[in-house]
DNA sequence: TTAAAGTTTCAGTAAATACTGAAACTTTAA
DNA sequence: TTAAAGTTTCAGTATTTACTGAAACTTTAA
């Protein structure tokens, strides 16, 4: 299989964009291929196409399977397996997301959690509980609502992005408006 | 300077999760160890307190200053420099992400807007373009979203936060608001 | 049940990234 | 204006991470 100039370019800038984004050059540009790639491709295929190795393309197969961003699709006779990518773009921004959570706030969170446990042995550790309570709202924060993003699914979330500006008038008035609908829900 | 150890494991523990946030190890612990202390320290204090060569502690601190997270501090008859972290630990997560959002999102939806001038050669091609156009709207959305957020402010960020699955609720009953309150500012 | 087709694993190698230590440079008190 | 104190730079080295190619393993049609 040979990639057109056009799509060479976008899948090698992904390449590169994906060790940033969380998974490693090739299977970044293993990614992209299947995106921009309509029908079902098998693994052959991809490692020609990426001039990569075979072992290679399987592990970021395997790794993509992990994400759950791609499926594989089976030809009728023929045992060989094709992959696409499953669900849409916004699935994959979501899994990208849930999976950054993973690595880099929870282990976080829980080691601040252990270590604020502890009683300051004085007014240094004190001091260092403060800030570490104040770190530890704030990853707690972004996590539960990003969770909350995530739950809103991706109509409302629409809805919530091309508010834009709109939403610093929204919250003003939320206040007046939860009351009226129901007046004890108003909390959290 | 010695670090006690519930101090030292919170300091090389953010180190190692440095890597994933966008600064590498020493600068991760350097900068945990400023956010922990709330005295001013000098370079030497920190290259001390981490066993890290005096040199790497001077890279890590030009980059700190870059991203505008620490401020120096002198002490009267002393000509060293002090150093102190700047801002709240929100300004701080407000920095990562304006510099993630510069190293991952824009360069690819600058490379996208490009190749999207192009005419497509093929039906691979066209095809390839309208995923392209979907990543493009998803980055897009991403930024304008994240500097939205940004702009609220943390006071009004906290309201949205405390506010969680309330949000749904909120966005219902949007349009009812916005109509009456200015009938024609309902659309972006 | 065998062999052809395909998949997975892994040890060794290559590439990218970060760190050290020493030397060069800068600042300022005397 | 000099030298002591401090800061910055950089070439070489170490560490980490990713990739290859070959061998081991798995599946299934005949």
């Amino acid at each position: 299989m040979i990639m057109t100039p056009m799509i060479e370019t976008f899948v090698m800038h992904f390449g590169e964009m994906g060790s940033r984004w969380g998974f490693n050059r090739t299977v970044g540009q293993m990614y992209a291929l299947l995106v921009i790639t309509e029908d079902p491709i098998s693994a052959n295929d991809i490692a020609e196409a990426l001039s990569v190795s075979r072992g290679n393309v399987s592990m970021g197969l395997k790794e993509l399977q992990a994400w759950q961003l791609i499926q594989t699709h089976h030809k009728p006779a023929d045992r060989k397996e094709y992959y696409q990518t499953n669900g849409s773009i916004w699935d994959m921004a979501n899994r990208v997301f849930e999976e950054r959570r993973k690595r880099e706030m929870d282990p976080t969170l829980s080691l601040i959690r252990d270590i604020l446990l502890d009683s300051p042995a004085n007014a240094k550790e004190e001091y260092a509980q403060e800030k570490l309570q104040e770190v530890h709202n704030l990853l707690e924060g972004i996590v539960k609502w990003s969770s909350e993003l995530q739950r809103l699914g991706p109509e409302k979330l629409d809805t919530l992005m091309k508010l834009g500006s709109g939403v610093g008038k929204v919250l003003d008035m939320k206040d007046k408006l939860l009351l009226k609908a129901s007046p004890n829900d108003n909390k959290a």
